[in-house]
DNA sequence: ACAGCTAGATGCAAGTTGCATATAGATGGT
DNA sequence: ACCATCTATATGCAACTTGCATCTAGCTGT
């Protein structure tokens, strides 16, 4: 989940961890620390779903600005149409029409 | 995610941890193991969330059948109504309207 | 000079999952 | 009768993820 929603952030604009953190929770993502986040950032380059470089171009400490990969973008892609799959199942499980075939 | 899959095979019929073993990949959910899927549900009992008895009435051991319980049911609403906030919003950033007030 | 903010990183504990294995009753074949 | 197999639940261990706390380091404002 986490993955997926810092993918989605990634999409069209490159960022840095520490401002991650805060856009999840703007947008309603829920509230992650830190070091959540900057893991799941570095697990993710070394899937190659990301990439990062040092900024030094602004005031304050450096940043590691990350940028989405095409590997990341697939990846996305993927995980948001088995999240849909997964969806419509759960709702037709709640419609009473999960269970079809047999029933107890 | 187990969780509210589980809680959605439970809504209407009562079943017991081997035959929603089954059930979650004949569904699409995926393929658990068993001791995922039987620890998942002990869990869930502790919350209050499922409830179970032995059933001794069929041939071959004994089973152990689960039923959804009212807080099961408020739990299941309230983790869809947050999954689709949160898929509402990870489209909107897709769309590319993720950033609308400032961008990079 | 010093408190506070920005930015990233890491150690430890807790929780979840997969894999392997253990157990026990029931079934089927020879 | 014996033994392999299926059904059904359970648990130990390792790997991974997350939260909490803490650390480092640079910059800002008073």
């Amino acid at each position: 989940m986490l993955n997926a929603q810092l993918l989605a952030m990634l999409k069209d604009w490159s960022a840095y961890g520490y401002e991650l953190v805060q856009k999840l929770e703007q947008a309603g993502f829920g509230n992650y620390n830190t070091g959540t986040v900057y893991r799941a950032l570095r697990q993710m380059e070394g899937l190659g779903l990301v990439s990062s470089i040092w900024d030094t171009s602004s005031t304050g400490p450096a940043r590691r600005m990350y940028s989405m990969t095409l590997a990341g973008n697939l990846f996305l892609q993927n995980w948001l149409t088995l999240l849909n799959l997964h969806r419509a199942t759960l709702e037709r499980f709640l419609s009473g029409l999960g269970g079809a075939k047999s029933r107890k």
